[in-house]
DNA sequence: GAGGCGTGGCA
DNA sequence: TTGCCAAGCCT
């Protein structure tokens, strides 16, 4: 198949059936394409979408951004996951209004400096905000092109990235590439799924070489991955009138910088008042809270109930204060 | 270059 | 309930 061909099935089937009305598509801002591909990066549009209005609500600019705190970055990217993103994105606002006069750079050697930005970013920013003819290879890509192509490599496994940039650099159409680049990333998402794919609504399917060797559903290939651990994790809870202590976490590691009930390596000789289950990417945690008093040191504070809202908290310790605020304390007096 | 790094949507 | 996997980057 052509580039030329693919380009014009894949620009036109976009333009009729893709997603043309999201939130970051809707002025072609350099600034709101940054956000939004930080934002999405591992995460789902669905997910996204709410956290992007209100980025740009609290941070209508790069500038506002820039100059932002990192507790209100960190707050506002609470529960959203990937934290170490949060401070990339932070970081990038301020070297672009440092180093590029708020103007955010459109070439892909300044643009693969910039903190949080990697080859697939670098690409999405060029074609997204500048339309310019640069490849995108993200996992709906690869997934498209496996099948498309009936390749067997695996497309969870690095080393093999080499091969879908290539295919993608050859195909990517010199003009109209945001709209192109935009119907791969829909088409991956919406018909050529990784599960119940609907090729029966699929653009490509007369050139699918997965369709004809009725592969579909044996590609992509995947490296098996093994099984993720389980770890135990102590919390301790000191909960008064005047609000529960809490500390903020280190720079690297799990929830960098989130404000987190104290966490201890050991069980304290206490009271277990809950426990509950989390799962990460790369293990599960199997969560015990004591009622304690944590040793005070620098990075603990006592935080009232009503101004939790105010600092990021990790999303099962958030559920976690939820419960305890309904069930009782804090609403005594304050 | 393999592993660390979150959370939720969806079967 | 469980498992899969998502608009990846960094070290």
């Amino acid at each position: 198949m052509s580039p030329e061909a693919l380009a014009n099935c894949i620009t036109g089937w976009q333009k009729a059936k893709g997603r043309n009305d999201l939130p970051w598509q809707l002025h072609n801002d350099p600034y709101h394409v940054l956000v939004s591909e930080l934002m999405l990066q591992q995460t789902q549009v669905k997910t996204v979408i709410p956290y992007f209005e209100r980025w740009l609500q609290t941070f209508p600019t790069i500038e506002a951004l820039a100059s932002a705190s990192e507790d209100e970055v960190m707050t506002l990217w609470q529960g959203l996951g990937y934290y170490r993103r949060a401070r990339n994105l932070h970081a990038a606002a301020q070297k672009v209004v440092r180093d590029y006069q708020s103007e955010i750079p459109r070439s892909a050697a300044e643009l693969k400096e910039i903190p949080g930005i990697g080859p697939y970013t670098v690409g999405a920013i060029r074609a997204f905000a500048f339309d310019a003819p640069a490849a995108i290879v993200d996992g709906n890509v690869k997934r498209l092109f496996a099948r498309l192509f009936a390749l067997p490599y695996e497309v969870n496994k690095s080393t093999n990235d080499r091969y879908f940039w290539q295919l993608a650099e050859h195909f990517t159409p010199a003009r109209d590439n945001r709209r192109f680049a935009q119907g791969l990333l829909d088409l991956g998402a919406t018909i050529c799924k990784p599960q119940q794919p609907l090729c029966a609504l699929c653009p490509l399917a007369k050139v699918c070489q997965a369709l004809q060797l009725g592969k579909v559903n044996a590609l992509p290939k995947r490296q098996q991955k093994k099984a993720i651990p389980t770890r135990k994790g102590h919390f301790l809870l000191d909960v008064s009138a005047r609000g529960i202590v809490l500390e903020q976490r280190p720079a690297s590691g799990i929830w960098p910088t989130l404000w987190c009930l104290p966490e201890v390596a050991q069980a304290p000789d206490a009271q277990l008042w809950t426990r509950f289950r989390h799962t990460f990417s790369h293990y599960k945690l199997d969560g015990h809270v004591w009622l304690a008093t944590p040793p005070g040191n620098g990075t603990t504070r006592r935080i009232a109930c009503h101004q939790l809202d105010e600092v990021g908290l990790p999303a099962p310790i958030r559920k976690l204060l939820q419960q305890l605020i309904a069930s009782e304390v804090c609403n005594q007096q304050d």
